[in-house]
DNA sequence: ATCATATTGGCACTCGGGGCCAAAAAGCAA
DNA sequence: TTGCTTTTTGGCCCCGAGTGCCAATATGAT
């Protein structure tokens, strides 16, 4: 799609989100979330205020990134799963996939999600992103059973898995004796176990 | 605990929690809650607009109301469950009986839900309200397992709790079936379903 | 009447966010 | 080189939420 390199006619942009994300993060750590104004990232790149809004719709969403692309990556890992499989193992699957970091971008992402589960302001605005998060399974759930993506079924497991997928992340950056994955193992048995059997 | 009614000393307060939360529903009503400010409201109620914020912290909170009473009864409903039955099913009653409300009131309370979740800048403020009602669930659960607020079981209870009561007001507001209380049966029993058995 | 006490609300400020638009910086055609 | 088109930038100015400060107000008590 359209030229990807070299040659794009217009005025060249001067930052990127990466970019932006790098320097917000930097003062982010300094100083705290709530204590870092626009203005300090803005004059501390050497950009406009006003230029941030154009990568980026409000402060809030600088913490996560590209979360659209990461969403279709997610969605994708869904699509793709086993049909042979019971659904609730293809969506866990799916889950761990998702969540399956490379050792060198693994502590960027802890430090992000600490950043983020541990800033009030910052936690609600991503209740947002849950939403569409959860979203795309209750979507997929939807599709899979034939029924409508508002009804009880996909709906319910929608909430279910994001509260499953919370409870991990909440144990994960609280100890450091659990892995990303163990965790998401153990919320899940823990909730089997807590229904009775 | 201190003077309930009569001769308090000062000056008397010239409005309520209700007070401000009905006239403020009322312009809500009217013109959404993004496009009601918070001058509208004083000048509507014939109070300064510094006043609002003696009683609620932010605008956020004013359609919650007094949020931080009904989590009290709630604990209270929690802590008083028959420990005879199964852990899962005196929660699962207490949100029941948390939910159960009377006539003259559920259509206010469907109002009051409807217009939270209606509106995204709502939504993610909820978020830190939902934190605190599953903080209560998680503190139940580790006082009866004799474990750590912060442990496995609590959390992912938590969460997974916080999970059905959502989706059930997701239902119970999309649809006229239902009534509160078979949608939050009906959340549960999903989710039974879907883990298999 | 005076004093203590508690609420009110005006004033001024910060910060996030958005509309508008001229300036800047590139490619392209003549 | 000189324009013309295209795209991004960022300044300017506004709005609304939220906060610190403090004088004004309205009560009970002495």
């Amino acid at each position: 799609m359209s030229q990807t390199l070299e040659t794009r006619q217009g005025r060249p942009p001067i930052t990127s989100h990466a970019a932006i994300e790098g320097a917000a993060f930097q003062l982010f750590d300094a100083r705290g979330f709530d204590a870092t104004t626009l203005d300090d990232i803005a004059v501390h790149m050497g950009i406009g205020r006003r230029t941030i809004f154009r990568y980026f719709p409000s402060k809030f969403d600088i913490p996560w990134g590209q979360f659209d692309k990461n969403l279709e990556i997610f969605r994708e890992r869904l699509n793709s799963a086993p049909v042979d499989l019971p659904m609730w193992e293809g969506i866990h699957q799916a889950v761990l996939d998702f969540n399956n970091f490379d050792e060198n971008v693994l502590e960027q992402h802890r430090q992000r999600m600490r950043l983020i589960f541990e800033t009030p302001s910052l936690q609600a605005h991503s209740f947002l992103m849950y939403q569409r998060w959860r979203g795309v399974i209750a979507e997929y759930v939807a599709q899979r059973i034939g029924q409508s993506r508002g009804a009880a079924l996909p709906i319910t497991v929608g909430h279910a898995s994001l509260g499953l997928a919370l409870a991990a992340y909440d144990i994960w950056l609280s100890t450091e004796e659990w892995s990303l994955h163990e965790a998401l193992d153990s919320s899940l048995s823990n909730l089997r176990q807590y229904l009775g059997r």
